[in-house]
DNA sequence: AGGCTGTCTTGATATTTATCAATCAAATGT
DNA sequence: ACATTTGATTGATAAATATCAAGACAGCCT
C-alpha cells in the first residue's frame, strides 16, 4: 500500500476518525523529508502549502521583526504545525527550523481542505486541533502579559517537572537561551532569574533541574488552571 | 418566524452559506439579551454554554491573575466569542464585560456542535472563524515579544488611523487605561508614550489623535503586514 | 590532548517600565 | 450649576529588564 509510510500518523487524534478512503486521499502526494539540525523548512511570509506533521525530532517555530527573534513554541514527535494557515491558504505568520535531525511528514494543504469538506469526523478533528492551537495561544499571552519573567520561569519549571512525571529532578529539554526567548526575556536575565528561584526550591545546575522544595515553588509560582 | 430577531446575523460570514434549516436549527433556543454598561457576563473558569455574538454595543475581553487584571481584546458590532471554548465544551479562558449599554445574541453551544456535525458549510465558516482568531492572537504574541510598548503604541495609531479611513485625525474607539492594558502597559507609562511620539509626528489631546508626519510615524513603527 | 566554537554566567551599567503620590481634567449625578 | 467621582497627567523614585563586556565552561573536531 502507497500509504504505508504514513501509518505512524493514522493513530493521532487529528486523523484517527476518519475513514480510510479520506486517508487515502489525504495522503495522496503527501511525503516525508528528512532535515539536518538547525535547518529553516518554513520563513513567515510564505504560502503555507503544507500542513507538517513532525515524525521525528524537534522542531521550533519561531518569528522575527526588525533584527529581534522570538522563539514561540517548541514542537517534539506527532505533533502538527501551521494548520490555520494550512486551511484559510494564508501566508505563515511563524517561521520553523529544526532543532534536531528530523523527519517531517508533509501533506498538502489541498488535500486537507478537500478532505475536510468531505469527511465530517476529520472536520471535527481538525476544529478539535485548531481549538487546543488556540487556547494554548491565550494562555501563553495571558502567562506573558499577567506575569513577570520570574514567575513565568517558575511555572515553566512545575510545568516541565508535571510534564516529566512529576520527578523532582529532571533535564530541561532545551537550550537555555532558546527557553529564554520563549519566556521573554534574554540569556542573562534567565541565568540571574534561576538564581533568584533558589530561595523558592529550585537549584540548577547545567540543563539539570532540582526542585527541592515544591511547596515554596508552588506557593511563588500560584500555578493556574488557566493559564498552564 | 421565530428567527426573525436572529436575521441581523444571518448575513454574517460565519451564518451567510448555511442552509435555511441549520438556521432554524441553531437558533432554536437562542435568545437575546440586554446588558447594561460595565456587566461582567463570562467570568474565566465557567464551561461556555453559549456561542456569543455583539449584536450592539461593545464588549472587552479580559483576564486575571493573582490580583492582576489585563485587557485581550475590545469587540463591536457582529463580533462573536468564546467560540473555541464553545466547540470544545470547555471552561472559558477569559472573561467579558460590557463597556457600553449592549445586546448580545446567545446560542446554546450544543446548537453549534450539532449543525456543526450536520452542515459542511457551516463547518467550514467555523474553521475560518476560528483560523482567523487564532492567527490573529499569535499576531497579537508576536507584537508584545518583538516590540517595546513605545513600537506598540506607535503601531497602534498606525492601525486605528487605516481603520477609520486613513483619516490623519481621529479619536480613540476606548479609554486610555484599556488602551494601555492592551498594549501590556500602566496607563502613566502610556501617557508618557504619547508625549514621546510627538517627534514622531503624532499629537495627542484627550481622544483626540492626530497624525502630524505619517512618514516619520510609519518609519518609527516599522509595521509589518504579519503582526499588524 | 589541544584548540576551537558556541553557550552560559557574572559584573557593571543603561534603559525600560512600574509604582506611589499629587494634581488636574473631564464626566456624572442631583 | 455644583459637588462628586473617575480617569488622565506629571513628577519622583524604585524595580525589572536589557545591554555590553569579560570570563568560565562544555562539547566537538582533528
Amino acid at each position: 500500500m502507497t500509504t504505508a509510510r504514513f501509518e505512524s500518523i493514522r493513530g493521532l487524534p487529528l486523523f484517527a476518525e476518519m475513514t480510510e478512503e479520506s486517508f487515502d486521499t489525504l495522503t495522496r502526494g503527501a511525503f516525508v523529508q528528512n532535515f539536518p539540525p538547525n535547518m529553516v523548512m518554513i520563513s513567515e511570509g510564505e504560502v503555507a502549502d503544507f500542513l507538517h506533521i513532525v515524525q521525528s525530532g524537534c522542531v521550533e517555530l519561531f518569528s522575527t521583526w526588525s533584527n529581534r527573534e522570538t522563539s514561540v513554541a517548541t514542537l517534539y514527535e506527532n505533533s502538527t504545525f501551521i494548520l490555520a494557515a494550512t486551511m484559510k491558504n494564508r501566508l505563515n505568520l511563524m517561521s520553523a527550523r529544526t532543532l534536531q535531525k528530523s523527519r517531517i511528514i508533509m501533506i498538502p494543504s489541498e488535500n486537507v481542505r478537500e478532505v475536510f469538506a468531505t469527511d465530517p469526523n476529520f472536520a471535527l478533528a481538525i476544529v478539535d486541533e485548531l481549538s487546543r492551537c488556540y487556547r494554548a495561544t491565550i494562555r501563553n499571552m495571558k502567562n506573558l502579559k499577567l506575569r513577570t519573567s520570574l514567575e513565568r520561569l517558575a511555572n515553566y519549571i512545575l510545568k516541565q517537572h508535571h510534564r516529566q512525571g512529576d520527578l523532582l529532578e529532571y533535564q530541561l529539554p532545551v537550550e537555555k537561551r532558546r527557553l529564554a526567548s520563549y519566556l521573554g526575556m534574554t540569556p542573562e536575565n534567565l541565568s540571574r532569574a534561576f538564581n533568584k528561584l533558589k530561595p523558592h526550591g529550585v537549584v540548577v545546575s547545567g540543563q539539570n533541574i532540582c526542585i527541592t522544595d515544591l511547596t515554596a515553588l508552588v506557593d511563588f509560582a500560584k500555578p493556574d488552571l488557566l493559564i498552564d
